[in-house]
DNA sequence: CCCCTTGTCTACCAGTTGGTAGAGACAATG
DNA sequence: CATTGTCTCTACCAACTGGTAGACAAGGGG
């Protein structure tokens, strides 16, 4: 069948375009150009833009809960499970970065769809957090409030991996080679951060 | 002079449409309305919607550069430097959370001015990562790679500070009590990556 | 063979986009 | 008073926006 294999090419053109020009800087127009087809075709199998755009979040947020659930189920414990989170966001960013950068897009304020990506994430958070509590009680990560630990530890992976403009003209060629190092600092970094304090810290 | 006020008055307004709704998303006519003027008055002091988002850029690359120059005339060394910065940084997103919105736009992938924001936020990126090097001669910082860990720490920043729709779907309202717990969270976190490591650290 | 569904197309629409042309209000200057 | 430069306006425009209506080709089932 023709249509559903259509279907399907839209969804993943459109993940490209959303990531790369967010939603007011693709048109539809664009969008069918890339795809060799009429725009008429694209709102054939969606009834209009937003609905695309919705089905594209959708689409992605079981991706993304896929590699999530992927990395659990290896059943890794402490800072060695976190790695494995990083490590596969990486990998994520290197193969698709268009998913890394339709997040970047759905999460910025006045989005319409930040609590349609939200409802679908929301499992994967309580149980990262879970996650976080029980390694803290386990002793193997520093304690504190593991909500607000989670979102620190959110805020330097997707921005490590998302901010590619920023390491650009900073001098940070985004090759392979670069990317590499960077995994490897940002594990430095939150190895650094997370693991529980010594018997005899340095004061403040 | 009306005419100077005028302009001034698009540059704010515009920086504000900007970084709310992207540059794609914000057009003349509806930037025109928020400021009871005719697009063609817009049109009158910048040549071009384009003009005008570089000419946001620029004043708003000023503004960051003044920023940043006040908190390093304190002195301050180690990490109490580094928690002045995040103080400041978070001072202007709860005061100008424009000026963070368009630097989220600015910083995006194929922005067309990420250069230009690039070059005049340059000399701040070197200071800072000579600040690194120092406090790391020092013994005042954990060793690395310094401009590394200047992007795991812009990243974690920035992240903390922005991603505003994610902790609103995750549950935390973005109120000032919330902010000022970020705040410290995330200074809890930055201190734990930087403090240098003890005589007797743990394992692998 | 006809009919109905599926999928893509052409043709078109009203509204919006960034941008141009030029008139008029106004103050300062001679 | 006349002139000049500054500033904002009305009136347009071609191109593009998301979206509708409907034709048409292909195929499957009765």
């Amino acid at each position: 069948m023709a249509g559903s294999d259509t279907r399907r090419r839209i969804l993943d053109t459109a993940l490209a375009a959303f990531g790369r020009d967010g939603y007011a800087g693709t048109s539809l127009d664009a969008l069918a150009a890339e795809l060799g087809v009429r725009k008429q075709t694209i709102l054939y199998w969606f009834p209009s833009k937003f609905d695309l755009f919705e089905a594209v979040v959708d689409d992605t947020a079981d991706d993304l809960a896929d590699a999530f659930d992927e990395v659990a189920a290896s059943g890794l414990a402490g800072l060695d499970q976190v790695q494995a989170i990083v490590d596969r966001v990486f990998r994520l960013a290197v193969h698709r970065p268009q998913v890394l950068g339709l997040v970047r897009e759905v999460t910025r304020p006045e989005s319409p769809t930040a609590s349609r990506l939200g409802v679908r994430i929301r499992p994967l958070y309580d149980r990262a957090r879970d996650f976080l509590m029980r390694e803290m009680e386990a002793g193997r990560i520093r304690r504190s409030d593991p909500a607000m630990l989670l979102l620190s530890l959110y805020s330097a992976v997707v921005g490590m991996v998302t901010e590619l403009e920023v390491q650009r003209t900073v001098g940070f060629e985004p090759t392979l080679r670069s990317t590499v190092m960077r995994r490897r600092e940002l594990m430095r970094f939150l190895r650094a951060a997370l693991t529980p304090e010594n018997p005899a810290p340095a004061g403040s």
